[in-house]
RNA sequence: GCCCCGAUAGUGUAGUGGCCUAUCAUCCGAGUCUGUCGAGCUCGGGACACGGGUUCAAAUCCCGUUCGGGGCGCCA
């Protein structure tokens, strides 16, 4: 009976049977010892050459990265975690090929285009690994947060007629006689469901955006996490998303010790209040940090990192002028809107907005941001007919998962990464 | 879309016109060593992205192609 090689240290003086990779193979005279790993941990097996001398040969010449299980006594012992595995039994379940196009265990770091053209062995690495038990701590969280808050979870379409938007650009397909799209946000879906009266509803899911970028920020398909909710305000639905963040870096701080040691990383620690900068007060922070920028600007990349890169904390930018934010952003007064980003220094972690919920004013503002409301009509008719005042706002989890873990490239917290110029693997 | 930069063994690199039948490490292979743990030691193997040009001479300079990285725009 296979256990996990975690297990190994609570079993010393009786008989284990492990299974893993052999990611290392030291070879003496008359004694050998391999390194196996599996998704728990590592452990070494040895093997004294007299008596076994077939299955000493056999292992001498065995590929890194091979699969095997190997059975035996775990003794405790002078290795260095303080116990060992003595082989008795041995089953080679797939030799793998040399060398390696990407050494898991070497000394020498890859070039990231490497590690992602080889991203099954790349992955095989624990500082890897870590990251993504990272990530589905911080999405099981969040999941949990919302079903514990009575939020429905939905699942909206992927595959869409029209720009939900506008802007951003749209990767088309090919829908029998028509074309669609693929679709870059559940924004309109999510809305319509308030219509509907779910209430709260979240979805977790993946956005697709033709943006032709090239930044270490920035995927073509990411997962979004949506939350809306009825008879909510833009400041209600900030209080969730300071909430939401601080649970789920609650859950990696508890959850996830080993992961945070074999990253290096630090217990998030969210223990202060998530500051609440109005745009306008943002602009001014860049004018007396000497930024030419003037109130109705868009806060470009050099004002974030001038502004947000020395508040190394979350924080909301809140009241953006409206024609920075699309149309379905709740005016506050002529000028500004009930529109919001969290940032974490420089980077947007999430944007949500109160939203208009007027079909009147979503007309007008379909019309002055120069789309047909005609063409949205599937979501402009859920407002005709009884529409709740409603708020939300998506979170990027790769982006979050950088954040909670200090990671500067993306492409670090997505487990096969579609960028500019990547489809595979 | 605009701008900048890069491409040398499986991997990571040295190299700035002749000293390059190309450096080092890792890796792979052979051998050696009763307990290693980044094992050690000896020997061996393996590369100048592609096409064109300049030159007596090109990994090195120029042009193009392909692929990649970064910055900006835009955004999660």
């Amino acid at each position: 009976m296979r256990v996990l090689i975690r297990e190994v240290k609570d079993r010393i003086g009786s008989e284990v049977e492990i299974s893993g990779w052999a990611q290392n193979i030291r070879v003496l005279s008359s004694v050998l010892f391999i390194e196996l790993r599996d998704v728990s941990g590592t452990v070494q097996g040895v093997l004294l050459r007299k008596g076994n001398e077939e299955l000493f040969d056999e292992l001498k010449g065995l590929p890194r990265e091979s699969v095997l299980t190997i059975s035996g006594e775990a003794v405790k012992s002078q290795a260095r975690i303080g116990y060992e595995v003595q082989i008795k039994h041995l089953e080679i379940l797939n030799r793998a090929e040399t060398p390696l196009p990407l050494g898991v265990v070497d000394k020498i770091e890859s070039d990231i285009e490497t590690r992602l053209e080889n991203r099954f062995l790349d992955l095989r690495r624990p500082e890897v690994l870590a990251i993504f038990k990272v990530q589905s701590t911080i999405s099981n969280s969040i999941r949990d947060y919302f079903v514990r808050k009575g939020f429905i979870e939905i699942h909206s379409p992927k595959i869409v007629a029209a720009a939900t938007e506008g802007g951003t650009d749209l990767f088309p397909v090919k829908y029998f006689e028509r074309n669609a799209y693929l679709s870059q946000s559940p924004q309109l879906y999510k809305e319509i469901m308030m219509s509907a009266g779910f209430d709260k509803v979240f979805e977790i899911a993946p956005a697709f955006r033709a943006e032709e970028h090239n930044t270490p920020r920035h995927l073509n398909e990411f997962t979004s996490i949506d939350m809306e909710m009825s008879f909510a305000s833009d400041e209600d639905v900030m209080d969730v998303l300071e909430d939401v963040i601080k649970a789920a870096a609650q859950s990696v701080s508890s959850l996830n010790e080993r992961e945070l040691e074999i990253l290096g990383v630090e217990k998030p620690s969210l223990g202060y209040r998530f500051r609440r900068i109005t745009y306008s007060e943002y602009v001014k922070m860049a004018i007396d940090a000497g930024i030419e920028i003037k109130d109705g600007d868009d806060l470009s990349t050099p004002v974030l990192k001038a502004v947000g890169g020395k508040i190394n904390q979350f924080y909301f930018i809140t009241r953006w002028p409206r024609v920075l934010k699309p149309f379905y952003v709740q005016p506050y007064d002529d000028t500004y809107s009930k529109g919001f980003d969290l940032q974490y220094g420089e980077l947007e972690i999430t944007s949500g907005a109160q939203r208009v919920h007027s079909p009147h004013i979503l007309i007008d503002n379909l019309r002055s941001k120069g789309l047909s409301p005609e063409s949205f009509s599937f979501y402009v008719n859920a407002f005709r007919y009884g529409m709740p005042p409603h708020a939300g706002w998506a979170i990027g989890l790769e982006r979050l998962t950088m954040v909670l873990l200090n990671i500067p490239n993306i492409r670090e917290t997505t487990l096969f990464p579609r960028d500019r110029t990547r489809v595979t693997p």
